[in-house]
DNA sequence: TCTGGGGTCCTAGGACCC
DNA sequence: TCTGGGGTCCTAGGACCC
């Protein structure tokens, strides 16, 4: 007697156009209206977009001086991050129902590893159905679900199931699937690689399976190339894993107007080095490297990075490493778009620490009873004094 | 078209050690 | 004395994803 399986035991389930479903949900009126979520200002893009907006050509990721000139009437609607986070724990606890197996890939998407079910469901479509209905049935969302033999296919099942609908690749048409995809479907494949396929005259996922392998490494890279030979012929190992803590932490911001003088710079660092700081101590995290991050006005962006000697969850100590790097840049005079802080070596803040000097000590017992009023009164009881004096306040006016 | 904010991973080169 | 190879850590930049 055989041990009944399910012959496609990857799912991918993807929310529907999500921020944009979740301001429908807490606002009714904006059903059937021409919805984008992203930035209102003249450097804001798109986040999310509705399907019906979608029609006219406006994408995530598009500037949205763009998007309005493609959809007159055009409703947009600022983001709320927390909101979006708190259904989608949601979301996440209907998935954990059917499985443990789940990886998270963002607030919106998982894969789910389906093979424990295979004594209460015939088949992954059928799960795939269950999982839509709950979705439905209890948060009023639309979901896809894509389903496949390994990742990377439910992922790209799951693009064609969309809006609202189920794809499955089922286990040996794999091949047929891929074949005259073009690459840029492929999972991790962007403009960039497209393009050098390109000039080597591959178009499609058939046509880069048959590249020699030393020649794919030869143009993308060894890593690339191992990788993308084994996508475009069907082969990906990778397992759904359920964990995978944050590797770095990071705040950036693009102004509205460029900004520049190193005064003007350490003033907005000192604000972003304390919220990144700040997100590190409530998430129980240090890290040990500080990267800052400068885009100018002509787009270019570089960064600079520092590993300190001990991780740290301090924010005087981010800001001070922050204007170290500030002072390597050399920025000058130079007009900046961007600024942004990211701690990255994460670990757990338990972990064992070098002795701290006493200095030290005492800022970081400053910033628990810091940390505490935030949490009884909101992140703004307390600040650096510089972001209160009247001459730097100009600091706070478009955060 | 004039380009957000949050991330992950890869590459390449240099320093340093054995 | 002028020269190898491997491993690890660090930094900078870039591709990619949602």
């Amino acid at each position: 007697m055989d041990e009944p399986r399910i012959a496609e035991p990857i799912l991918h389930v993807d929310m529907d156009a999500f921020y944009v479903e979740v301001e429908r949900l807490d606002d009714r009126g904006l059903v059937g209206q021409p919805v984008v979520v992203g930035g209102e200002g003249p450097r804001g893009v798109v986040a999310s977009a509705s399907y019906e907006v979608r029609a006219a050509g406006v994408r995530s990721a598009m500037p949205m001086s763009t998007a309005r000139r493609m959809c007159p009437g055009l409703v947009i609607v600022a983001p709320r991050h927390g909101r979006y986070g708190e259904i989608s724990e949601q979301v996440f606890s209907i998935f954990q129902d059917f499985t443990p197996l789940v990886q998270g890939l963002s607030v919106d998407e998982a894969f789910l590893d389906i093979r424990g079910l295979r004594r209460h469901y015939p088949n992954s479509l059928a799960v795939a159905e269950a999982i839509r209905t709950r979705i439905r049935r209890e948060l009023h969302l639309p979901a896809s679900v894509g389903a496949a033999t390994s990742l990377y296919l439910a992922k790209m099942a799951s693009g064609y199931a969309k809006p609202d609908g189920v794809h499955i690749v089922t286990e040996g048409s794999e091949n047929a699937f891929l074949e005259h995809l073009d690459v840029q479907e492929l999972w991790g494949v962007g403009r960039a690689t497209r393009r050098r396929l390109a000039s080597m005259g591959v178009g499609t996922v058939g046509q880069l399976a048959r590249v020699p392998l030393p020649l794919l490494r030869r143009h993308l890279g060894d890593a690339t190339g191992d990788h993308l030979h084994r996508l475009a012929n069907g082969v990906d190992e990778r397992v759904v894993e359920p964990y995978g803590g944050a590797k770095s932490v990071s705040v950036e911001q693009t102004f509205r107007e460029d900004i520049s003088g190193v005064e003007a710079l350490r003033s907005r660092l000192l604000r972003q080095a304390d919220q990144v700081a700040w997100r590190l101590r409530r998430a129980g995290l240090s890290g040990r490297t500080v990267s800052l991050k400068i885009r100018f006005a002509d787009f270019r962006t570089i960064t600079r990075a520092e590993t300190l000697r001990a991780a740290t969850d301090v924010s005087r100590e981010v800001y001070q490493s922050c204007c170290r790097l500030l002072d390597r840049a050399e920025v000058g005079v130079r007009s900046v778009r961007l600024l942004g802080v990211a701690v990255s070596g994460l670990q757990p803040s338990d972990a064992p620490r070098q002795l701290m000097v006493d200095q030290e000590e005492r800022w970081e017992h400053l910033e628990e009873a810091i940390d505490e009023l935030r949490v009884r009164f909101g992140r703004h009881v307390v600040e650096p004094a510089r972001l209160r004096r009247p001459d730097s306040d100009h600091a706070a006016r478009d955060a």
